[in-house]
RNA sequence: GCGGGUGUAGCUCAGUUGGUUAGAGCGCCAGUUUGUGGUACUGGAAGUCGCCGGUUCAAUUCCGGUCACUCGCCCCA
């Protein structure tokens, strides 16, 4: 086969059966993000460069390799989103939102990072996500995590995952943190793994989840977060666990969860999953009071989360595609023409129906079976000189002559008389 | 970006210690059933054995490279 008629490495197609469930997932998500008041938006999928290069941080990850960013004819520096945080603060700041607080904004739709493929993780994926933009209240963090525990709860994933939340601090606590972890780990810098020494320079929190055995080792005595946090910010934190343990929702402290974004604070939280090998993390967020202020923005306190669709489809159960109620064919050529108006005839009245247009009778019935039809309407030479057609109903195998001016309305009662699933 | 595994029919996989016509199940098509679906039986189509190169009288099999997928690391949804 041709290189270029396979899709770009990391990318998919998205068939049916794919798209259906991920269509599941995010109409399932925003129908649960609207009761608490979030409305759907959306951002361009490409942006400035500086959109996401400055507040997610130039040695961060995600930009230093994993961004798509290109010229356009113009000259002008442009990256593919890699996530949907950032755009949706520019979005509150170029229109001039900034006053009307607070938003509560969903969002949907496909991401770009230039990554190694595994399973759940790909070149373009799809995230939906929340952001409650204005309050710094402990509820917002609250009102967040527990909407992204309903959407999982409703997507029926909930129990294969567990809540890991953490804190984060406020700028000054952080700043603290890392610099007693970059005085601690140095000492000790010929002991650490050639990751976590790049770390040291880089993201020394991120020494805290390393792998390596080692380092694991070194963690005992290592400075901890929760000694760092002004009182302030162990406020905060009390006020998210105390709403959360109110509303019954499960939580784990997780000291060592450090999220990868330079604009996060206070409240880091990630649904986590052991079903899907490395890439767990299947809905994550926090707070990212500072992330205005570095787009040029005043200051604007906000939290929220995205999810990965694709790893959510991963986990959901195996979806049925909805088919068609009712199969209409042709049992000779003659009466091809009128089956065409019989199937306009039923759609126009609200109902499903595809038409069977290949092979013999028998075949079509098959055809009518395999996919499920809950109805077929057939209609030959026989029926069309009586001005009826057949119905049959493929349940109890009965089936009966309706006159064909009559048929949209006697399959809509027979429907209504059957309790359909 | 780093390390491991895999790549044979539409799908799931056998197999070939290098040797003529590469197999199974499921699926698909046709028939038994010339105006009627679930089962059964019968027959059929479908593979450049991922791609390129090397070794060899001979490569789907061995070797190298490459691409894709996959597992782990990194990082994250």
């Amino acid at each position: 086969m041709m290189k270029q008629m396979q899709p770009v490495r990391g990318t998919s197609d998205l068939i049916p059966e794919e798209k259906a469930r991920q269509n599941h997932v995010i109409s399932t998500a925003l129908n649960v993000a609207e009761r608490y008041g979030f409305r759907d938006m959306a951002t361009p999928i490409f942006e400035f460069t500086e959109v996401f290069s400055r507040p997610l941080g130039a040695s961060s990850d995600v930009v230093s390799k994993e961004t798509y960013t290109f010229e356009d004819r113009g000259g002008t520096s442009l990256t593919l989103r890699p996530e949907g945080t950032a755009a949706a603060m520019r979005a509150v700041i170029s229109n001039g939102l900034t006053q009307a607080l607070p938003h509560r904004w969903f969002y949907a739709g496909p991401m770009f990072r230039y990554e190694r493929p595994q399973k759940g993780r790909m070149r373009q994926f799809h995230q939906f996500g929340c952001e409650l933009i204005g309050p710094h209240s402990a509820l917002a963090d609250a009102e967040i995590i527990g909407c992204g525990a309903q959407i999982l709860e409703e997507l029926g994933v909930l129990d294969k995952c567990v809540l890991h939340l953490n804190s984060l601090g406020d700028t000054q606590s952080r700043q603290n943190f890392r610099e007693a972890l970059i005085t601690y780990f140095s000492r000790f810098s010929d002991d650490l793994s050639e990751d976590s020494r790049r770390r040291l320079e880089t993201n020394p929190l991120r020494i805290l989840d390393s792998k390596d055995d080692g380092d694991r080792a070194l963690l005992d005595d290592a400075p901890r977060l929760p000694d760092y946090l002004s009182d302030e910010a162990r406020r905060h934190f009390d006020g998210v666990t105390a709403a959360l343990d109110a509303a019954s929702i499960g939580w784990t402290h997780d000291p060592l969860l450090v999220r990868g974004l330079d604009y996060y604070a206070h409240t880091a939280f990630e649904f986590v999953t052991d079903a899907l090998g490395a890439q767990g993390t299947v809905l994550g967020g926090g707070r990212y009071d500072g992330l205005s202020e570095t787009l040029g923005g005043p200051v604007l306190p906000a939290v929220g989360f995205a999810a990965g669709v694709e790893r959510l489809a991963l986990l959901i159960e195996q979806l049925h595609l909805p088919g068609s109620d009712i199969a209409v064919l042709a049992a000779d050529e003659t009466a091809e023409a009128a089956s065409f108006g019989i199937a306009q005839s039923l759609r126009h009245a609200g109902l499903s129906a595809v038409q069977l247009m290949s092979g013999a009778m028998g075949k079509k019935m098959k055809q009518a079976h395999k996919m499920g039809c809950r109805f077929v309407v057939i209609l030959g030479a026989d029926e069309l000189a009586r001005d009826v057609a057949i119905v049959k109903d493929m349940q109890t195998g009965t089936q009966s002559d309706i006159a064909r001016a009559l048929l949209s309305d006697a399959i809509t009662q027979m429907m209504k008389g059957t309790i359909s699933e």
